[in-house]
DNA sequence: ACCCCATGCAAACAG
DNA sequence: TGTTTGCATGGGGTT
């Protein structure tokens, strides 16, 4: 049963084959038969199991042409209020939050939600070399695509299920190899995995025999979970259901989206209190609203505060949620909470025929007991989530900063295990701070350490939620005691919401460093026949970072909770030309991204 | 010529 | 008197 053995070469996989039982990729013994039909149909067809595209990385995709080159002047909005395509194309539930919002804010202010207009945007600014395709913004998109609506071949096992403690995570290997054949006779052998997946996974997994041992591994790891939550849901399913609570569950839509005042409750989502050791934390999956049942069953996995949970996400919301409708897009209204806070580092993912990988963390014992210990090690110094503001320095919380899952700093649930071919972006990568522009190479963006860049990139992709919506790079007048920094106009005007009061609009920015929100006001100024738009109130936040002259600001529009982000940049010390813009555009924020971009090509090497 | 925006500066405000 | 607020100015880039 250790033996897997593909019965083609891994990269030799006919896209017109039939799916393949697991079974089949063993030993060439074909100990799981394909299901009969009435148990659960592990039915992973080619490009669903797999995906390789991920979301867009966020960071800095429309530099300063985008005002330029985005249809959409002055009022497009990265929350837009009516726009064609965000209603229409939006989940009902994203119509009802909208419209919700709409009645109570008073200024325009709208959720972030993505429109066909950014969409382009992001294409027509030669972004898409990183973002690949829209999916991730398009309220049509299917974020994990496949031919086939994995859902109906999910129906009878589509229980979000989790693994008990973490602690219980070796007896319940155990108990994989213990179950033996039992266990593959009940799940396993409904399991069908297309030949061409299972080559392309065995492919990822470096395509040696050890590899395939791995693959192998976590899809019977992760069935094994699946019997052991089966079990458990059987006596009672709710409690599995109701164990993860979001930080602040709230049934109201509406707290998410608190945008015209700052959120009382930051926790809602930029402070998130794990209500105790399980802790979900909303992937861009479950909660960003481009994944309708044709989502694909992947293969989730988080350890959480030394808890682990698999799941399959979307398989919960099909369940659980039967309104959503197929291919649709859902924002979280519609999600289930066990939905919107899916993990789902254990993921085997395919698009037209460009695979990837993304496995959990169990590739070896080895490497999960370093990892558990790491995590009692974080978990014994940071147990209070006040003390995660303070770890702006600190990698992991960064990344899930950004992506919204204000999983706290110190939680090593955030972990997940990369393919040595593709290091987890979460735990390895940082984020490219600099907006690619047009000329500049992927390569430039990406990280130098692990694996290939294109697929860290992806693996940012996947994690993140943030929008782009404009950089600025500080000025001496910004960063002095002012407390108000002036923003690029047009971005300000294309990606901010509308004002339409001279007294601004309150705007809850959340660093994404810190986890910190600020509450900003964002303005205008009559200037010159003309408009000058402002940041107010960031004094504070200024000297909070220690911002100077010649640092930058990237303000993000976080998809998922509905609020602002912005990330610092601080360029170092203020030596050596320190004054790079020098007025060498006409728009700051180009200017700035111009400058900054070669500022910071410096800093990332 | 137009526009952007960094910043100067004075009025208003607060202590 | 110090700080904040709001507008004006003008350098410099763009059209």
């Amino acid at each position: 049963m250790e033996d897997i053995q593909s019965q083609q070469q891994p990269t030799e996989f006919d896209p017109t084959e039939e799916e393949q039982v697991i079974g089949a990729i063993m030993d060439d013994r074909e100990i799981f038969l394909d299901g009969n039909g009435d148990e659960h149909h592990f039915d992973v067809n080619d490009g669903s199991i797999f995906y390789a595209d991920f979301p867009p990385l966020p960071d800095f995709p429309c530099m300063s042409s985008s005002s330029s080159t985005c249809s959409a002047p002055s009022l497009a909005k990265p929350f837009p209020t009516s726009s064609s395509a965000s209603s229409s194309n939006s989940a009902a539930s994203w119509a009802v939050l909208k419209s919700d919002v709409e009645e109570d804010v008073s200024k325009k202010i709208q959720p972030p939600a993505t429109s066909m207009e950014d969409e382009d945007c992001f294409n027509d600014l030669g972004y898409m070399n990183m973002m690949d395709g829209n999916e991730f913004w398009d309220p049509n998109c299917t974020l994990f695509q496949s031919d086939q609506n994995p859902v109906q071949d999910y129906n009878n096992m589509s229980e979000s299920f989790q693994l008990p403690q973490d602690d219980n995570e070796e007896r319940n290997k155990a108990q994989i190899e213990d179950d033996g054949l039992s266990f593959f006779q009940e799940d396993m052998r409904s399991i069908k995995l297309k030949r061409s997946a299972i080559a392309s996974a065995s492919k990822r997994l470096g395509g040696t025999k050890e590899g395939k041992k791995q693959l192998l591994r976590l899809i019977l790891e992760w069935v094994s979970q699946y019997q052991l939550q089966k079990k458990r849901m059987s006596t009672d399913a709710s409690d599995s259901l109701c164990q993860y609570q979001h930080p602040n569950p709230n049934p109201n839509p509406k707290s998410h989206f608190q945008y015209n005042t700052v959120d009382p409750d930051p926790s809602a989502c930029f402070y998130p209190t794990p209500p105790g050791p399980f802790y979900l934390m909303p992937t861009g999956a479950g909660f960003v609203g481009c994944n309708g049942p044709s989502f694909t069953p992947t293969l989730s996995q988080t350890v959480i505060n030394g808890n682990m949970e698999y799941q399959s996400s979307t398989m919960a919301a099909s369940q659980y949620n039967p309104l959503i409708p197929e291919n649709d897009c859902y924002f979280t209204t519609n999600a289930t909470p066990h939905d919107l806070y899916s993990p789902y580092p254990y993921q085997l993912f395919d698009e037209n025929g460009e695979r990837l990988v993304r496995l959990g963390s169990s590739a070896t014992k080895e490497a999960r007991k370093k990892r558990m210990a790491r995590q009692r090690h974080h978990y014994r110094h940071h147990t209070h989530q006040t003390e995660h503001q303070s770890q702006s320095s600190d990698q992991s919380l960064r990344m899930v900063g950004e992506n919204c899952t204000m999983f706290p700093a110190d939680n090593p649930g955030n972990w997940v295990y990369w393919p040595s071919a593709a290091p987890s972006p979460l735990m390895m990568v940082p984020p490219p701070e600099v907006p690619p522009t047009i000329e500049e190479t992927p390569e430039m963006q990406q990280p130098q350490k692990h694996g290939s860049a294109d697929e860290r990139l992806q693996g940012w992709k996947m994690e993140k939620n943030l929008k782009f919506l404009l950089q600025k790079m500080l000025k001496q007048s910004d960063v002095g005691n002012l407390g108000r920094i002036v923003l690029p106009k047009r971005e300000a005007e294309s990606h901010l919401p509308e004002l339409v009061s001279r007294d601004g609009i309150s705007i809850a920015m959340e660093d994404i460093g810190t986890s910190r929100v600020w509450n900003m006001k964002y303005r205008f100024w009559p200037n010159n026949k003309s408009t000058m738009y402002l940041l107010e109130n960031t004094g504070d936040f200024v000297r909070a970072n220690g911002l100077q002259e010649g640092d930058f600001i990237v303000i993000y529009a976080d998809t998922k909770c509905g609020k602002y982000g912005v990330k610092v940049r601080q360029t170092g010390p203020k030596a050596e030309g320190k004054k790079p813009a020098k007025k060498n555009a006409r728009n700051s924020s180009s200017a700035a991204n111009s400058s900054s971009v070669a500022a910071m090509k410096q800093l990332m090497k």
